[in-house]
DNA sequence: AACCAGGAATGTA
DNA sequence: TACATTCATGGT
């Protein structure tokens, strides 16, 4: 099947639906709360190809460090910040890209985020996209959790559900996602970053609990379901 | 005890 | 462009 929901002149119901339907069944997800935006940015680095629970005690280990500001990180070595985060795993990576970020704000906004974030969006997401260990899935995560600028964040959970719903084939380009997303929904932050949210909630229910889409392998007598759900 | 977790960079053909 | 490999810990 083809992937319509990439149409631009057709704009795709469904989507929307999905969206009410997640909401309605698991309810507000609460993602990123209140740990400021630092923080926010240094969870979207470490919870790559990671849970967030490990993420969440590496962000701990640099907040017990003291590195969770960008001036004490940018201040740090490597070696201190890959003692803090070693429970999100690819802690060598990570550190460098931790500190390749700060440097970065450091050298050309004088260590403040508001200087990165009162960019043009688009700039903005390009300047994010250009420094080393953000691709776009962290990067579209910083923009709506962080900076608060309305984009969406695709990750396998999407593209796992698209696919099981049948209305993508699975092998479609980022960005065509992206905008399949963007422009049937409201520019809506609150609405994006929640969605996201529910798309990665509804998939690591593994898809067993809650029928989504009539006729999909997500209802509970499906033969994927019931193979035990796993892949 | 393999498999997966809120990916991205690099290398090869 | 498309696919394989590397990074690496911790829970199930």
């Amino acid at each position: 099947m083809r992937a319509r929901v990439c149409s631009r002149d057709m704009p795709d119901e469904r989507l929307r639906d999905l969206y009410e339907r997640l909401y309605a069944t698991y309810g507000p997800q609460g993602w990123w709360p209140s740990d400021g935006r630092f923080a926010m940015i240094a969870g979207g680095i470490l919870t790559q190809r990671t849970s967030w629970r490990n993420a969440e005690q590496a962000l701990h280990g640099l907040e017990t460090a003291g590195l969770l500001s960008i001036e004490a990180m940018h201040a740090a070595t490597v070696e201190r910040i890959i003692e803090s985060i070693r429970p999100a795993g690819f802690y060598r990576s990570k550190a460098q890209v931790l500190k390749g970020f700060v440097a970065h704000i450091v050298t050309r906004y004088r260590g403040a985020l508001e200087g990165l974030f009162a960019q043009e969006p688009g700039v903005l997401r390009q300047e994010l996209l250009s420094l080393r260990g953000v691709g776009p899935e962290t990067a579209d995560a910083i923009l709506v959790y962080a900076a608060g600028v309305p984009t969406f964040v695709i990750d396998g959970y999407a593209r796992r559900l698209l696919s099981r719903l049948g209305w993508i084939d699975g092998g479609e380009p980022y960005e065509q996602l992206r905008h399949a997303f963007l422009d049937v929904l409201p520019k809506d932050v609150e609405l994006l970053g929640e969605y996201h949210a529910l798309i990665v909630r509804h998939g690591k229910e593994r898809c067993r609990a809650v029928p989504i889409c009539a006729g999909c392998p997500l209802e509970p007598d499906c033969a994927w379901a019931r193979q035990g759900g796993a892949r």
